[in-house]
DNA sequence: AGGGTGACGATCA
DNA sequence: ATGATCGCCACCC
């Protein structure tokens, strides 16, 4: 029996706003992160494209590798500003992950809870 | 069917 | 720390 389905691409973009809408208020995940979460070891792009055309979603809660804001211009701005109204503090240009790094469930990894 | 693109990540100079 | 280059994967034309 399957123990998988294969799910179509799109539905790897649906998996992974799920996962961005769970991250806590405060916190901050990255799209590698989110990428492995949905099963896609170097799927970081993915989780960018999937932000891209999403909405409802709490994207100022994703930042680049090391908590670094990959946006530019405005957006880049308005993430920063919005994270810091929801108490995330930074370190120079990048978000403090040592602080506020939320940690997914990994798809695959071999865990057994 | 083929080629280019991107809200990335890691490595190298 | 900054800039350039390559690799990855799904989307768009």
């Amino acid at each position: 029996m399957k123990q998988k389905l294969k799910k179509s691409r799109s539905d790897i973009q649906v998996h992974m706003l799920a996962q961005i809408a769970k991250i806590p208020r405060g916190k901050v995940s990255t799209y590698g992160a989110i990428a492995r979460a949905v099963g896609i070891p170097n799927g970081a792009r993915q989780t960018a494209r999937a932000l891209h055309g999403a909405h409802g979603v709490p994207w100022q809660r994703v930042v680049g590798a090391g908590g670094a804001i990959k946006l530019q211009g405005e957006l880049a701005f308005e993430q920063r500003f919005r994270l810091q109204s929801e108490g995330v503090t930074f370190r120079g240009r990048r978000v403090n992950m040592k602080l506020h790094e939320y940690r997914f469930a990994k798809a695959k990894a071999g865990r057994k809870t």
